[in-house]
DNA sequence: CTGAAAGCGCTTACAG
DNA sequence: CTGAAAGCGCTTACAG
């Protein structure tokens, strides 16, 4: 019933050269003789022609697929990095496969064996810790891969990345320049996520290295509206309240921020909110997040090139990324409205 | 220097048994006798074999491979009906590979070639309307495909989704019932985009049917927040001002509401705005997003079992799912205060 | 229940 | 510049 696709022994046939030659004709067009190549490709348009990857990659070795390991495609953060990165590696003729961790590390590994076993020529992966089967199982498999959305110094692999750690630093930084003493935190569940962790480490660093201040809370939750919403209102039913909040991302805290208005406690009067990533939720919410922008595109682009040379030299280097404080409205200066919270 | 993986050669000959036998044992184990298989499977699993992809398609001529092309990753919208489905084709084995069309048909037909020569078993397409060229593709490569994100009784492709036209029929009912009789709408543009297409439709065969209702006018653009702002500040400098605004998705809407904010204009005290998905976005926004729910993860679920059903038997089914209309602040009751905006 | 063997559609040294 | 041929790692009738 369906007619069959033809094949390089067909175009062969046709054009009354050697299916080794259709073949360079396709992959190495300059070791044809132009009036040979000429011919052959209006067969192959005649034909409607096109290789079949499978045989391709089966002979070459390679699949021209890359794959990617992200902890979920529902934060629009992972999202429109991943968009970029499929964008350039399309111009570049890979084809992208996606699968989605959860923020679980036995599921990544699962999901990083399947696209191996799929043949990916090389692996996105962001973060940059990860459980030693996972780490042997990459090394043992000789992939090429990218780590993206972290990056660490001093490392053999390749970072396309920022540092989660001083990120975090800086807009604690901030909030304590502001005045702020006295500080809590909701953060994504760290076990699983280096990035969360390194953003927690940031903060307490930082908090650690003024003297009068004070790390009130740390709760870890899950990167939902409602958990952060959830979180806030825990840690204001607290007798000690903090006067600024340091979220682990923007969803976070634009949960805290809905959840706040819903019990009619002020932001930034009363409590400040800071995020993180820098997503539109954070221009959209009311106070809108000041937070830290984190180059999600810029990070697909240059994981995708990184990618890209990984490929073709075997080699790259490693990137790091800057990030920047957005000041919006959810942070303030601590007043007398809010000192009065500390008493 | 990299350790070759071990084929089923490798195992065959560890085992003492054919490559047929092996290859038994791991596709259909119930044609091996019990002690053999029990044998091969340690023997595999000691030598850590997986089983090569590309020989595996090539042999059997399916790829275990699904492809989806989407408009873009961006949208959380996607992101997350497409994380569902990756999930569920995981689960079942498959893996996903995913492409963009930016909401652009000559892309989408790009996108879809390549993921067909790659050996996609089948794809995931959004919207039902693309161009003679892209549907001629579609058929003389006979690849089974679901359509997700709308709906169309009647037809003989396979839709996992919900009925566009009808979805914004109601919501405009709804403003309609609030008293609202002078509309506006920010869409997405249409030409290339169904989806967008038939929620104008909805709207205007809404309006129409109600003998003083107006709509004044529909601005299409990009689903950007920025853009949507541009547009209500548009709208709003007319000197026949709508006192509700339909928007064709949350991203428009909540761009009208930051840009409302910004420009002082109260909602919904001087405009309502509805939008059309129900993201995170829609709640996070002040006032909060009175919008359509589009049922996403249910969509990419539903399409990802009609895939598995049309990869089994050839055949499945269509599924018309539905949308609800979320209630909260952004439309409200024409009052006095709004009724002297007409004036 | 198992094996021998053909074949899937390519690529790539090797000769010429 | 071109061709003959081996080989990539599987699956699957076909026999037995």
């Amino acid at each position: 019933m369906q007619k069959a696709s033809p094949t390089l022994e067909d175009v062969a046939r046709a054009a009354r050269v050697s299916t080794a030659t259709i073949s360079r004709t396709i992959n190495t067009p300059d070791k044809v003789a132009i009036e040979t190549r000429e011919r052959i490709e209006q067969v192959i348009e005649k034909l409607g022609y096109t290789p079949n990857f499978s045989g391709r990659a089966l002979a070459s070795n390679r699949s021209n697929t890359v794959g990617a390991v992200i902890p979920t495609m529902a934060n629009a953060m992972f999202a429109s990095g991943l968009q970029v990165f499929q964008e350039v590696l399309s111009n570049a003729s890979y084809n992208l496969l996606v699968a989605s961790s959860g923020y679980n590390t036995d599921t990544e590994l699962q999901q990083i064996k399947s696209l191996v076993a799929q043949g990916a020529d090389g692996l996105l992966l962001i973060g940059s810790s990860r459980p030693e089967a996972t780490t042997r199982f990459l090394q043992v498999r000789n992939v090429p891969y990218v780590v993206a959305w972290c990056y660490q110094p001093d490392d053999d692999r390749y970072f396309a990345g920022f540092d989660n750690t001083k990120a975090a630093t800086s807009i604690t930084a901030e909030v304590l320049k502001k005045g702020h003493r006295r500080i809590a935190m909701i953060a994504g569940f760290a076990e699983q996520n280096d990035r969360s962790r390194n953003r927690i480490a940031g903060v307490q660093l930082c908090i650690k290295n003024t003297p009068d201040a004070e790390l009130l809370d740390v709760i870890e939750t899950d990167y939902t509206l409602e958990a952060g919403g959830d979180a806030f209102e825990k840690i204001m039913q607290q007798s000690a309240k903090p006067t600024a909040i340091i979220c682990g991302n923007d969803v976070l805290a634009a949960g805290a921020i809905v959840r706040a208005r819903q019990l009619k406690i002020n932001i930034p009067g009363e409590v400040s909110v800071t995020g993180f990533d820098d997503i539109s939720l954070a221009t959209a919410v009311t106070p809108s997040l000041t937070t830290v922008r984190v180059p999600q595109l810029e990070m697909g682009r240059t994981a995708a090139r990184v990618m890209l040379d990984l490929l073709k030299d075997g080699t790259s280097k490693s990137h790091e990324l800057e990030t920047e404080i957005i000041h919006r409205e959810s942070l303030a200066e601590l007043n007398n409205a809010a000192n009065r919270n500390l008493e």
